[in-house]
RNA sequence: GGGCCUCUAGCUCAGUUGGUUAGAGCAACGGACUUUUAAUCCGUGGGUCGAGGGUUCGAUCCCCUCGGGGCCUACCA
């Protein structure tokens, strides 16, 4: 990349339209300010808008307003100049300067010193134009904040490196841009909403940890200089939203990044927000009516409707009992074999070598669940919980009350994507310690991704945990689910090179 | 990690089978215009063709290296 021009000693280097515009900062700030520090603002633009929904062709109101608003279209003439105003939120009006309400000087003021762009304010008459355009017809114009560089072109897409790389652009010039940051915010309100109704109290716990646990993810690392050691940014919470619970929290919730030094992609970024909830006396069926609970909720409050319609204009079916399937019933089905927990790990192998699928760190647990997701994962388009996996790839959640070799545990999938994950918590630190050794070998055989034991986090559960349901959601893939989007445009600032 | 593609003006894009001075629309500059709304009309300027190296009489184009981006693939509870 190169430096940015507005760097340069030499003004010969600067791009024509930069050093044109820096001019007319110089200018504005001779005959006043090109940046005042607070302006006579009477109105929004959206608040004139619906003060007048319906105006004749041609009426003149009597009301004066003040407003302020990017400069987004120019159409001057001699003696008769237009100009399209947008806020922030996206709203326009059209401000009109005539040479008789503003006399020869200012309006040729206006014509030489305001580009697209530009900040400007307005004050003046709401009419209606002779083609019926609701406008201000001005009095009095000054600079609102001076621009130095062109906006651009309005009349074609921006290519999308474009927009991630300048989002503040993206969001001036695309509508779909601020509505996406409106739909992401007014989600987030209220699934706290949907917390707070069901007492849940939301923390925040650390995303610089000694030893990194909770999910198996390779972490980004840093180093303290303070405390002279190695850290690593969280690849999840919940190690410690579970002391929490021992502390008796008994519902509790965080909704922050996790980091994760992975691939990027279509469904993937470094840093991503993810919600994690733990409800004391719970178990992964509470945590599972939650969910839907959390997510039906949003659709409603942000939608007004469960059928949401994507961006590419299908609808996604949020409503009604989310369906419950079995891992290894739903797998049997689709492969038409009997699959269990007792199948030996042969059989599996034997099965995955013919579908043509490579097993990274065989286990019994792994073989299935990447046989199921060969057979079945891509079928499920309605939001569906597959309940119950294998023991020997989720270290912490507990054994099945009634099915051996299987946990309670669920992950949500809508749309073929997984959503959301639950658990019936593993609190037996005996059985939990137990579960962190075997992690260990496969640590020790080189999985890059096996969880490290944290001795301060069994030492809490000697303590003594609740019974507890857990649950844990990307939130980002929540607003794709929502939208159709991909995650670089569900985050307002993704990470770029 | 592997494969394929891509990078040209402020923005969106053409183009050059290697040849004088690299084009368009919008944006900008000068001029005309009191009802425009992608205003219109006349005129003008604006480029290290991602960076570096090579081949060549001559490279934006061909080759190599590097960098950015995209798609597919692999990986990612």
């Amino acid at each position: 990349m190169s430096e940015s021009p507005i760097e340069h000693e030499d003004e010969q280097d600067l791009p024509e339209q930069i050093a044109i515009r820096l001019e007319k900062r110089e200018r504005l700030n001779a005959l006043g300010d090109a940046y005042p520090v607070s302006l006579p603002i009477t109105h929004t633009i959206a608040q004139v808008r619906a003060a007048y929904p319906e105006l004749e062709i041609d009426v003149a109101t009597g009301d004066e307003v003040a407003v302020v608003g990017r400069v987004m279209f120019q159409r001057n003439t001699g003696k008769l100049c237009f100009a399209t105003l947008q806020a922030g939120s996206g709203e326009r009006i059209q401000a009109m300067l005539s040479l008789d309400k503003v006399g020869e000087e200012q309006l040729e003021l206006y014509k030489e010193l305001v580009d697209l762009g530009d900040h400007l304010f307005v004050a003046g008459e709401v009419i209606t134009s002779k083609r019926g355009e609701l406008s201000i017809l001005v009095t009095d114009w000054k600079m609102a904040a001076k621009t130095i560089r062109p906006l651009p072109n309005l009349h074609n897409e921006l290519g999308e490196e474009f927009r991630v790389r300048h989002r503040y652009l993206d969001l001036i010039v695309r509508d779909r841009a601020r509505e996406v940051v409106k739909i992401r915010a007014q989600v987030m309100a209220s699934m706290r909403k949907t917390f707070a109704d069901a007492a849940y109290l939301e923390v925040e716990t650390p995303m610089l940890q000694t030893i990194h646990g909770g999910a198996s993810a390779r972490p980004f690392k840093t180093h303290s200089n303070a405390f002279d050691t190695e850290l690593f940014l969280r690849i999840a919470p919940e190690l410690f939203l579970k002391r929490a619970v021992v502390g008796g929290i008994d519902r509790v919730f965080e909704i922050n990044r996790n980091f994760r030094n992975e691939g990027a992609d279509r469904t993937h970024s470094p840093e991503f927000a993810m919600l994690e909830a733990y409800e004391a006396f719970g178990d992964y069926n509470v945590m599972a009516e939650l969910t839907q609970r959390l997510i039906q909720n949003a659709a409603m409050d942000v939608f007004g409707t469960h059928q949401v319609v994507l961006e590419d204009g299908t609808v996604n079916d949020l409503g009604g009992e989310w369906a419950r399937i079995s891992m290894f019933e739903s797998l049997s089905a689709a492969a038409g074999v009997e699959i269990t927990p007792e199948t030996p790990i042969a059989e599996l192998k034997k099965l995955a070598d013919k579908e043509g699928l490579e097993i990274d760190h065989p286990q019994h647990g792994k073989y299935v669940e990447e046989l199921w997701e060969h057979f079945v994962k891509g079928d499920l388009i309605n939001p569906t919980f597959v309940m119950d996996f294998p023991v020997d790839t989720s270290p912490l959640v507990r054994n099945h009350r009634s099915k051996a070799g299987v946990v309670e545990k669920w992950d949500l999938y809508i749309r073929g994507y997984e959503q959301a994950t639950g658990y019936s918590e593993l609190v037996d630190p005996v059985i939990q310690r137990e579960r962190f050794v075997e992690q260990m070998k496969l640590a020790a055989a080189g999985d890059p991704e096996a969880m490290k034991l944290d001795e301060d986090f069994l030492k809490a559960l000697e303590f003594g945990m609740p019974p507890t349901g857990g649950m844990g959601m990307g939130v980002d893939r929540l607003l794709m689910s929502l939208t159709g989007l991909g995650i670089r445009e569900t985050i307002m600032f993704p990470l770029v090179k």
